[in-house]
DNA sequence: CACCCGGAAGGGAG
DNA sequence: CCTCCCTTCCGGGT
């Protein structure tokens, strides 16, 4: 291997963006908009920093200030029966439609709010993540870390109980462990979730990330919408210079390859010492690494594609992300990622499109016909990394049913979409789901529906010749056969 | 020739 | 031993 103009997403990715995210080091590039403390000390004094653990009165409380601090029109308190959250579980559409013309305000506050809240939590070396992390909560969208503190981190390197590490460790492994559950990376690639302002990320890296990788997105249909707000202005470039992370203190950092070589699996990457005194520091009695997650091609791909920074452009670009439709620029180079990814370095382009061919009987990609390296994800990301009724799913697909036919009712719902109402802990973390793998086995249709998060289309016009837009709603739509 | 398509066989990991 | 998810080859079509 020659090359290897950039970081993989998995490893210096994830660092890159999950950045510290301490309070003080939030992002340059917020607006100028009041930091996080100003937000917090103006707070009504009754209430909770954290706003899911409102109550329906807190939350009314915080509306009213709401109203005065920012000069918005009253709110309708009907539309906001619900505790805190329930409410941060509303996207900044949901917010909207509720509260015509202050939805973004108020999306942006709680949005603050809850990053802050978590970077509190997790922080606190007594209190390892609960599971209910995974769920991902709306955390800003906005907040793509300019850069990443790949410099702090290699201090601490060496020690890495230092208590930074060590939380944030936790923090991860929490995400990737206990959390485990929902491990689709990519769904924190998609557009939403990139901001599980964790602080975490550090040398796990390699995995986790994968692993959880994202977030949980299950339940977190929500913490959507934020999408728009993570390609402000993407069709720029990315093309290698461009990237922060491509620093030696990056590469040092956090290396393409965490592990020497890439792990051949996450068990492997589990293995690295330092996961595993992380593991056993935090995670004392569980082991580490139950969820099988390795990388999967699909999701592999939805993170360069995901990629905050729009590091890997060069490779592979949304051309409709509302639709799922994705251009892979640089066939030879992404399949040289991909292999380097999975260790096989004599991967080529006919070789992880054969990979890819096999999404296609699963209903997870399609090919965009006429155009070139062009294709299409069936799925979002947060369906897919739901997914685990496949079995199910499989069973009452006729297996000789070739193509998918498209049957836009048949959904799984996997993805709970709290349509807010009152959310508690326990059930949060209750909704868990499978991570099992996509079954690329079956071979019906599925649907794609469900959802939550949502794509903002970045970049190209929308027009592919076969692909019909479709609303906006859903993300990958899935279009009638051939 | 590059791309695209799937069948077939096999392998690594869980 | 089985399943999943590719990886590797390959013949064939555009």
């Amino acid at each position: 291997m020659d090359r290897l103009p950039l970081p993989l997403p998995f490893s210096a990715d994830l660092l890159w963006r999950y950045p510290l995210g301490f309070p003080n080091v939030a992002q340059p590039q917020q607006p100028p908009s009041s930091p996080l403390m100003d937000y917090k000390s103006q707070l009504p004094t009754t209430l909770a920093t954290d706003p899911r653990v409102w109550s329906r009165e807190d939350v009314i409380t915080f509306l009213r200030w709401a109203e005065r601090e920012y000069d918005l029109q009253p709110f309708d308190m009907d539309m906001f029966q619900m505790n805190g959250k329930a409410m941060c579980l509303l996207t900044r559409t949901d917010l909207s439609e509720r509260a015509p013309g202050s939805g973004d305000v108020l999306h942006n506050v709680l949005q603050l709010l809850v990053r802050e809240a978590n970077i509190v939590q997790r922080c606190l070396p007594s209190s390892p993540v609960t599971p209910t992390s995974r769920h991902s909560y709306p955390l800003s969208p906005h907040s793509h870390p300019p850069t990443p503190n790949w410099n702090i981190l290699a201090q601490n390197g060496n020690d890495f109980h230092s208590t930074h590490a060590a939380t944030l460790a936790a923090h991860l492994m929490a995400q990737s462990n206990s959390v485990t559950l929902s491990p689709a990376p990519s769904v924190d690639s998609q557009a939403g979730s990139p901001q599980h302002a964790e602080a975490c990320q550090q040398t796990t890296f390699g995995h986790s990330i994968f692993s959880s990788g994202s977030n949980g997105s299950a339940s977190g249909s929500n913490q959507s919408d934020s999408d728009e707000d993570s390609f402000p202005d993407s069709g720029k470039s990315a093309q290698n210079n461009t990237s922060p992370p491509n620093t030696p203190s990056a590469y040092s950092l956090a290396p393409p390859m965490p592990y020497s070589m890439p792990p051949k699996s996450p068990k492997e990457a589990a293995s690295s010492p330092i996961f595993k005194s992380m593991a056993r520091e935090f995670f004392p009695s569980e082991s580490p690494e139950p969820n099988t997650n390795g990388r999967l091609l699909w999701d592999f791909l939805q993170q360069l594609l995901n990629d905050p920074s729009q590091r890997y452009t060069s490779y592979i670009a949304w051309k409709n992300r509302d639709t799922g439709v994705f251009k892979i620029v640089d066939p030879a180079g992404l399949a040289k990622l991909w292999g380097i990814q999975k260790n096989h370095l004599s991967m080529n382009y006919d070789k992880m499109s054969r990979a890819l061919r096999y999404y296609y009987r699963v209903n997870i990609l399609r090919k965009v016909q006429g155009e070139r390296h062009c294709y299409q994800f069936l799925r979002n990301p947060t369906e897919l990394k739901n997914i685990k009724n496949i079995s199910l799913l499989r069973q009452q697909m006729s297996p000789n049913r070739p193509a998918p036919q498209p049957q836009p009712t048949q959904l799984v719902h996997m993805t709970i979409k709290p349509e807010p109402a009152e959310v508690d802990q326990e059930q949060s973390r209750v909704q868990e789901f499978d991570d099992k793998p996509t079954d690329l086995s079956m071979d019906g249709p599925t649907d794609l529906s469900s959802n939550s998060s949502r794509h903002t289309n970045i970049t190209c016009s929308p027009d592919t010749p076969s692909l019909r837009d479709v609303p906006s709603k859903n993300f990958y739509i899935k279009e009638e056969e051939k």
